[in-house]
DNA sequence: TTTCGCACTCTATACCAGAGAGTGCTGAAT
DNA sequence: ATTCAGCACTCTCTGGTATAGAGTGCGAAA
């Protein structure tokens, strides 16, 4: 149908006309015609020249027209070409940096962290941001601490891998005294401490039935209290891994406006399981990726397309953030925008570890 | 302008008339003409004298119409005399009932039942829910913890209320040993667990000046602490109060299809400034309010109505939930939901407890 | 190879006419 | 005094038509 999509067999010519195109589309939203294109493109060629290389552009399926005489418009194969091959991302000016920066201060706790991530990156580039947080997978406890309340019920307050804090209230089969519940955290911090989460989920049990003989009456204590503390995580589940900002700015973008498509996109924000599985994939790359269109696989954001960058501490990749579009966003922009703001996030949590 | 709005000056007739004009625009949307309603009211009146009628309840502003030749609409005060007077809240069927109560089930932890509620609402009545967290003015500390991290960091854990966890990283000038920071929070215990959290924080300074000489070292290691804990705890805003849910339910609601209205609703949402505001009113309220699109104050409200109930512990009002729809909302419905799930929520809340 | 000219296609806009829905008023019947 | 049929009137909605504008594709000329 469409001939090979290799570039290199497009004129230098073409490409430039391609790029030019394309940067036009961007910035009006309208389709381009030969006659405009004309005009903006500096090098001196007729609409009618230009007619036959966007002929040529078409049939390599990087262009095409909404109807007969509609100028022409990027396809997804287009858009892919033209951030892979032809962009040039202007570099972020001090005023722009220096706001990112200031927005990311390390003083900030982690969540509140995030947070202003996600809205800054809205904010700045006026569409929507998302920011994953890390998965828990490899969790290691820390301290656990255990708190009396009032029934016979027990605050449970775990603190994992040096910054999160879990906590759960769980009820008991009879009220336990302030001493009590110290002496038994400090026996299980004792032998917990430093171990994965899972590790100390699985063989809590394991541990009670081994020792249940020797075990003094305080001890007997700890392992009832730790095991109703993690039989309880097992039922939990982590809802909050993703937070988005400026969901509304999409409203604005001419392409979306119909409320149709915007509340299909909406409900996927809000189910999250879509746009987190895009944001697995975006977790191995190393540096920017950037989904355009369909390759997403996802329909909703057929007029979308998501710039993402994994964040880092020590090397080691802690989740993903980026920023969702039309897929005529400021690529030139918006890249960079993401780019700094994953670094800087890495940094400011390398300084708050 | 309009006569007196006292719907006693108004004849039965008038009255069934205008309830079942009211009901048929809240089922169909559509503006609703006299030859309709001549048709459904069951007394056989013909559409001439239903106009004369029609004609009168527009005097009397419960009514307009859009256009000359479009049937009539009840206003907003037509709305408030309709729900004040008029309507007949329908009990709810035992299956739905029952649905909350499944969805309510107090086992749940405090944070994730506001969040079940809020999405229950809007998932049984396709609407926007909302529910507002109890404000934590009279925080009472319950117990204090510090935790040792990496570098000169320490994790500062404080249990109010009897649920609550606040957790909070701070920063100190050296580092402290555990059994230093174990010492210093059995000291603070002593002295501030039971008493409001604004008291803690304003008396921590005057305690540490007082008894400034005669401390020994591990109390002058609390206090610091302990400053550094309330100092962080000042700059820090509390934002997530309110919780929303079904946002995009809104999004079908023929009066709100626009996408500039859903906009401004949406940020509207985000902000939460306004709704929380409006929240506030129906706090002081016993049982359920509701307020009329421009009632509320807020213009963005133009169209929609907010059914609120407060739900209380013990008598002691926690807080206040909602639903948000557009003032053509089945309130016979709306309202029995709204009531039961506050009642309902603060059982689970009591259970809980 | 590039360009010009021309016929053609498709969209958007405005305008008009007719149908339909609903009103208000008048005057007659009850 | 109510009720109601009849009628003229107003307004919206729909579909059709004409027209202007934008842009294309192609053949022929430069």
């Amino acid at each position: 149908m469409t001939k090979s999509a290799n570039s290199s067999q497009l004129s230098e010519r073409s490409l430039y006309l391609f790029k030019a195109l394309v940067e036009h589309f961007i910035q009006d939203g309208t389709p381009v015609g030969s006659r405009t294109l004309s005009k903006d493109s500096s090098l001196n060629l007729s609409p009618a020249t230009i007619r036959n290389v966007m002929a040529d552009l078409e049939d390599f399926g990087l262009l095409n027209s909404p109807h007969t005489s509609a100028g022409r418009v990027p396809t997804a194969k287009g858009y892919r070409l033209f951030v892979d091959s032809l962009l040039r991302v202007k570099d972020l000016n001090s005023f722009e940096v220096e706001k990112i920066a200031k927005e990311l201060d390390p003083e900030n706790d982690f969540k509140s962290l995030m947070q202003r991530t996600s809205s800054m990156l809205s904010d700045i580039t006026q569409l929507a941001g998302v920011v994953m947080l890390p998965k828990n997978e490899k969790s290691t406890l820390q301290h656990m601490e255990f708190v009396a309340l009032s029934g016979n019920r027990v605050l449970v307050i775990l603190v994992v891998n040096d910054r999160e804090v879990q906590n759960r209230i769980i009820h008991t089969s009879r009220a336990y005294s302030a001493s009590e519940l110290q002496e038994a955290s400090n026996y299980l911090n004792d032998i917990f401490v430093g171990r994965d989460l899972n590790f100390v989920r699985n063989n809590i049990l394991d541990e009670l039935e081994k020792t249940k003989e020797q075990l003094s009456r305080s001890m007997q204590t700890a392992m009832e209290m730790a095991q109703l503390a993690f039989d309880y995580e097992k039922s939990k589940i982590n809802n909050d891994e993703l937070l988005f900002s400026g969901e509304t700015n999409l409203m604005d973008v001419a392409e979306l406006c119909e409320v149709e498509k915007l509340k299909k996109l909406f409900n996927t924000f809000n189910q999250q399981r879509d746009i987190l599985h895009l944001l697995e994939q975006a977790i191995g790359a190393d540096g920017i990726q950037i989904f355009i269109g369909e390759e997403s696989g996802h329909d909703v954001l057929d007029n979308c397309s998501v710039v993402t960058s994994p964040y880092e501490v020590d090397g080691k990749i802690l989740g993903v953030l980026g920023v969702i579009g039309p897929t005529r966003m400021h690529y030139e922009r918006v890249i960079p925008i993401v780019d700094v703001t994953a670094k800087m996030l890495g940094s400011a949590l390398n300084h708050n570890n």
